[in-house]
DNA sequence: ACCCAGGACTGAT
DNA sequence: ATCAGTCATGGG
């Protein structure tokens, strides 16, 4: 960082919040696969984004402090939901072995409350990438079509910018196939056929209603905007890696039981504030190389007439 | 070379 | 209603 830099001029405002009773951990909250614009510098801070302002965040002790312009108490607290009731939103999780030990894993993992339209540009792009590319394919949307807020810090286009881009100039920052799906969605929220502030005020079925008319919008996707933009704890995306898990600790590795199944398992067993509960596990299958047990040897199917009764959802013993 | 990635969409049964 | 094929691109 330089003196120059926007973000540490002496007029930026400063804030200090305490994280007493929270225990907000950035490492795993931003780099949990739910926030794609944020770096760490070699000193340990983060550079970012928090509702459209750019800002610096760190630890220090046990307060969170933010520097940028335009950055507020109140911005910050929605931001990274220190305005939830964490110990009632754990208090509330099922007596889950694999639950735990996701948890104490990544204790201080938290949901973030995004600003809805990166989130669903960054949602939309996420289609069979993985996460460092999805990342790239931010950087490259803010360099190609952002503002320049300063030299190498570019702000997000909004959605009116990208509906009067290319779809050829799309595809030149690596979206592949979703240029379409970006272009096509870009459009839409701009002529607001869909509007994403009115989607803020919809109970969450109805809101993921909305959110799937847009291209490249399919239940998981919306299930993510949900999650990480509308502070909506309940709704639970399934991707690969949640099915995973999903099937191999719940099911018994049946690869027989349907995704329909895992929906309503999952509704059902993790509480009202599940998509917490999904972080937790999504985070800690993608970072922990032996979080999964081995897979028991396949048994040669019998030529018994299986009356295949799916397993009930009883967790294995870890 | 091969398989996989925080899937969605289309068209055929 | 379910189901396979297809869609680009880069990492490991």
């Amino acid at each position: 960082m330089t003196f120059e830099d926007p973000i540490s001029q002496p007029e930026s405002p400063q804030v200090s919040l305490s994280l007493f009773g929270h225990g907000l951990d950035l490492e795993s909250t931003l780099s949990s696969g739910q926030a794609f614009s944020w770096k760490r510098s070699d000193d340990g801070r983060w550079r970012g984004w928090i509702d459209r302002r750019p800002c610096l965040v760190w630890s220090q002790g046990d307060a969170l402090r933010v520097v940028g312009s335009g950055i507020t108490r109140e911005v910050v607290t929605h931001y990274f939901g220190l305005d939830l009731p964490v110990r009632e939103i754990f208090a509330s999780f099922p007596n889950d072995p694999w639950l735990e030990k996701a948890r104490a894993f990544a204790p201080g993992l938290r949901l973030l409350r995004q600003e809805p339209w990166e989130t669903l540009c960054n949602f939309i792009c996420s289609s069979l990438k993985q996460i460092v590319q999805i990342e790239q394919i931010n950087h490259e949307l803010r360099r190609a079509f952002g503002d320049k807020v300063w030299p190498g810090l570019h702000s997000f286009p909004d959605a009116s910018r990208l509906a009067l881009a290319t779809e050829t100039k799309l595809r030149a920052c690596r979206l592949g196939f979703r240029a379409r799906h970006l272009f096509v969605a870009a459009r839409q929220v701009a002529s607001s056929e869909v509007s994403l502030d009115r989607i803020a005020t919809l109970p969450t079925d109805e809101a993921r209603e909305q959110l799937m008319r847009i291209q490249g919008v399919g239940e998981k996707v919306a299930n993510c905007i949900l999650l990480f933009a509308y502070g909506r704890n309940e709704a639970f995306p399934i991707d690969v890696w949640v099915e995973r898990v999903l099937r191999r600790l719940y099911f018994h590795g049946n690869q027989r039981v349907k995704h329909e199944r895992l929906v309503s398992f999952a509704e059902t067993h993790f509480g009202p504030y599940r998509g917490y509960a999904q972080q937790f596990l999504f985070h800690w299958i993608r970072k922990d190389p032996k979080a999964l047990p081995p897979e028991k040897p396949a048994v040669p199917r019998t030529r018994k007439k299986t009356t295949t009764k799916p397993d009930a959802g009883t967790p294995e013993e870890p």
